[in-house]
DNA sequence: CATGAATGAGGTTTCATTCAT
DNA sequence: TATGAATGAAACCTCATTCAT
């Protein structure tokens, strides 16, 4: 891309505390990773984002692939997705809907949401047992409180019984695909049909779990 | 030199011989490439699968990147997509919904569409060209069809208004769910999941296009 | 050392049979890895030598430590050391002693063998099991095999009961010393004293060799 | 800033400290470099083990080739090298002999000359000066001390002319055998082997020097 | 056409040395 | 002085590509 050479700037040496350079090294991995694909990544990428040479890194990381771990643990950690999914209490349906729908295409349109969840589709075969363990603490836990909220809703009246109410991912099935949209196409070349797609999504949401008229 | 020239070996055959190769080393880029990604795929891998050796790919193709190339140009192409998403017509909206249903789970359960959903998440960055007309000739071709047909079906009182009619993406979106997921946690440990959920996905479009009566 | 740059002259690509190019890189290991130790050869060191690239190594072994074990392997094993310290039988103790002199005194101004040695000393750690199997089959079954024909000797009258007919190491400590001396000296500052030591090497087996007079 | 100037710390004591210290990495190069050699040592394994960081050594020498040649000069002067070989005088002939064996192989299982011997072999090419100086001033010299020893000796009748008066290698020479077999193969497979070697090797000094019988 | 040895560019990693703290 | 983060120059190794056979 930028063939010029860089007119190398001295580039004085920054010490800072060892946690808060790894925190600027995952930052940068993330990006990298998420980006280029494990392999395609190199070291130089990673420090540069990073703002230190490559060897640095090797000061607080003992290989590429224990960044990819680190990374990868962080990512995945409950802390991380901040529960701003969740389907939320609320005093009618469509407040309900509402919050729902704002919280879960705040988190579709959060780059490092999309970064993550591409790191995961595209390189979580190099820690399975990272992957296997979110899904069962992670992923299995957040879909039952999910359902949990549904059934709660249910008993006050707030919605009625539907697909939705047993498999809690089809709540969120059509913003996965909108994230799978972006990660293809592009932020530029998906903005609008996001929004349609976000419409159309709550008045689903609407049709299937407002209670029946007596 | 001193001996006699070789005589021309049967064009034909040849010919047909050499489509044969390329097939099979485009199967087997599909495969590799999808897998691991671009830059983690050796030409020894391909050609290992293809079976071949590494300097026999370069009688076929002339790079990697033309392997590549060829292939997501084989994948994007309409053929390779045949048809079967397809929102079909039949008399009765329960055949319409179990038809759908089927075709769109095999679909999800075909190796070959996994490895080409994946090869598109993760590099179709490589080839932006080839990602747009895709966009524009194939996906949204078929999202109109889809459309087109939910009206048609609609007019004969088959299927009744609502988000589905107008978002067509909204019909697959679980089913892209369940792809996304057998990607990032294998075949094996979805097997279960994937059928609650393509039966909460067929009671899920059974209810919303069920027409409402008088 | 030279500081010029090499002209690069633009070495024709030779291709060899894989066994004769392996040998090459043995010995060209061999060499290397005995005058400067196994850390600091480089590969380009072994390459050029052997008169490949650097990258053409990886075609026969899969890294640095793979030819150091091939090489170890090759220099412990019973042909390399072509037996030619043994004691061998003779019609006078004179003849014996010469015969055996020659023998070890080629073997410690043979480069080979210093390299082994040298090799030996200096890196044998990196391949423990190699070093035992080599001290248990080889070395341990030698100083056997020099007993047995002390033995064999001394009932023909040729020798006489001695230390060195208890402890046949005895018998080739001299050239080892002159071996190391030559490894710590080099070969030029070491002539003169070699054949002095010979010399009184050969004298002292006389002496304690030669049968008492009745 | 506003306090007061901290007392400068006794000078005196510091000076102490830093020679100490030189001392504990020297103790530590010897080791490391000894049973890795020069290039496979690494400045933080010198640190390590003489109990500071690794820039902490920057303080103290210059350069890793500056600790080696500190290092090699202190191993090759003659204070190091305390004279426990020697051939010393004594009553009779079994005094003499007991008394240079029991020097000699206490020098060989001193874990300091093993070291210092290894690193002669392994390393002595860089730094040819010392080796040279080492060579001229201190072994010859010591040689030659031992052949008017013997001479002593003789004259006083307490040994015959033999090999052993011409060159004093011979005297130690099975001792450099066990020396180098322990480098080899390590302090415990020898244990057993060395007890026998010293015990034959005593008793060829004895047959090699008692004087005959008129 | 096919093979696989060979090349050379480029990637990961190591480590002597420097320097901010 | 001491520490250890940071640098930069290699070193090992990989791999797309070429080419002799």
């Amino acid at each position: 891309m930028s063939s010029t050479v860089a007119p190398r700037p001295p580039a004085r040496r920054r010490r800072l505390a060892a946690e808060e350079r790894m925190r600027q090294i995952i930052e940068a991995a993330l990006i990298e990773f998420s980006e280029k694909g494990f392999t395609a990544t190199r070291m130089d990428d990673i420090a540069a984002r990073a703002g230190l040479s490559k060897g640095g890194l090797y000061a607080h990381f003992k290989s590429k692939d224990q960044i990819f771990e680190t990374l990868l643990f962080k990512v995945l950690s409950p802390s991380f997705n901040n529960r701003k999914w969740m389907l939320d209490d609320g005093d009618t349906l469509a407040e309900v809907v509402d919050a729902f729908i704002a919280h879960t295409y705040d988190r579709v349109t959060d780059p490092d949401f999309i970064a993550a969840l591409r790191l995961l589709i595209t390189e979580s075969h190099r820690a399975p047992h990272l992957v296997d363990y979110w899904r069962r603490e992670v992923l299995d836990t957040y879909l039952k409180e999910q359902q949990t909220m549904l059934e709660h809703c249910r008993a006050r009246g707030l919605v009625r019984h539907s697909p939705l109410t047993q498999q809690a991912e089809l709540l969120m099935a059509p913003a996965l695909y909108a994230a799978i949209t972006r990660m293809i196409f592009g932020e530029e070349a998906t903005q609008a049909s996001l929004k349609d797609l976000r419409r159309a999504h709550a008045q689903l949401l609407m049709e299937l779990l407002e209670p029946v008229e007596a």
